[in-house]
DNA sequence: ATTGACGAGTCATCTAGAGGACCATATCAT
DNA sequence: ATGATATGGTCCTCTAGATGACTCGTCAAT
């Protein structure tokens, strides 16, 4: 496996080696939360120094891919799991996570928006999760959820209550599926009807409206969600330099 | 200048000469823009290896304290420059700078809410901005500043005709305040009347409400800014990992 | 059963140096 | 004037090795 120094303008060691990592990570050659081989290891099979290995590793402890750890070794880096959607909701309760029950499940033709997040074609057959979070009995948030087919097959059937209240571990356990990175887009709007009823609030009270689409390590879209909550609960800050 | 190498649990040199450096750049000793001394200058100066100093500046350079550029040398960073606060709004032009009008400019007592944030005492005077920013004959969002005296007492007097349509290269030039890092923290309401009016909407109309601290170098808040716009022209994205 | 010492494995820090890549400017030939 | 070529200064890449710090399991002593 050792590779002979190759000097090219413009690409440099680290970052040919960065991307031969990368591809074997995302291939799935170390599950999330295993450990990659040591420094000395992977730097002899590549024939590279040590310090051009961490110069790639550091690469991808960047980008998010891996963890490295002093003194234990380094890991790729296991899914997203706590609840993040209430980042933008404040309904009092500081670092609770909120009660999850599961409003409808069905398998369904995807809307456009859905569809083309999803990558699928026009027509094509998605699994569709209506989710309530609630404080207590206090109902607060109410969730649009589309995964794709076949990945997620494993839910369609069996029992919902044994859930649990986050849906990302959820994933990783009964579908294999974990996820590596989302992008959430927030704008405000109006509660449709139906919404409102499960809210308990009045139709046409305005709501901020979160779409967040989820990515595992590869790339592909795997979940698109859309969030409802009472305008008036919304809250976020972000640090700009 | 030549420190003995020191080793204590917990404490790297680098992150010792960090330290040092941003001291420095903090007080001043380099303007912003204006570029620190070459690598190995500095290292023979602080009697280290270049590899020590290189990672000293990328951490500094990872707070965004510095830029660094390959064949012209390692920068203290300028300012904020645009207008950052069109990040949160989409009024269908996209790049454009909108056009700014100071609406009104009076010394007042400032309330808890912004005397607080600038860390004045309980009725000391500050400075307050009325300012409306409109695309073409459109207007879009209403902004009220205050900033702290006598940092900004330059822009006391005189006329605002020629302060152009971004605020900070006007705070770089005339008071020699640069702004370097702010925080945004967004929220909903609606509409008070007199801001009702000034962007011709119903008073109640749903806003967005972003209140802005901005900060120098040195971590000082010099700024304390609530814009307000039309809550559906409200558009954001958030990537988490 | 609890504690503490030890050791193996790992990543982190630091050194000293050679050479390459990139940028700006000055110089020179056309 | 214009464009090509040198030149000096800067940051960047890479090497090879020594040593330190951290984590965790093992095993002996209490």
């Amino acid at each position: 496996m050792t590779t002979p120094p190759v000097r090219t303008p413009g690409h440099t060691q680290y970052g040919a080696l960065a991307d031969v990592l990368r591809a074997r990570i995302v291939a799935g050659e170390w599950r999330p939360g295993a450990a990659l081989p040591a420094e000395q290891s992977l730097a002899a099979k590549h024939g590279v120094a040590l310090g051009t290995l961490r110069h790639a590793l550091e690469l991808l402890s960047g980008e998010g891919l891996i963890e490295r750890s002093h003194g234990r070794g380094t890991f790729v880096k296991a899914g997203l799991a706590g609840a993040p959607m209430l980042r933008f909701f404040r309904f009092g309760q500081a670092d609770e996570v909120p009660g999850s029950r599961i409003l409808s499940r069905q398998l369904r033709r995807a809307p456009a928006g859905p569809a083309h997040a999803l990558g699928l074609a026009a027509g094509d057959t998605a699994f569709q999760l209506k989710r309530l979070r609630s404080f207590g009995s206090r109902p607060c948030l109410v969730e649009d959820i589309w995964l794709p087919l076949p990945a997620f097959a494993a839910l369609v059937e069996g029992d919902a209550a044994d859930w649990g209240d986050l849906l990302y571990p959820l994933f990783a356990e009964r579908c294999g599926i974990h996820v590596h990175r989302a992008v959430d887009s927030i704008g405000f709007g109006v509660l449709p009807a139906a919404a409102a009823r499960t809210l308990r609030l009045d139709a046409g009270h305005p709501c901020a409206v979160v779409t967040r689409q989820a990515y595992d390590l590869a790339g592909r879209c795997i979940e698109y969600r859309t969030t409802r909550g009472d305008a008036h609960a919304f809250h976020y800050t972000v640090s700009i330099s």
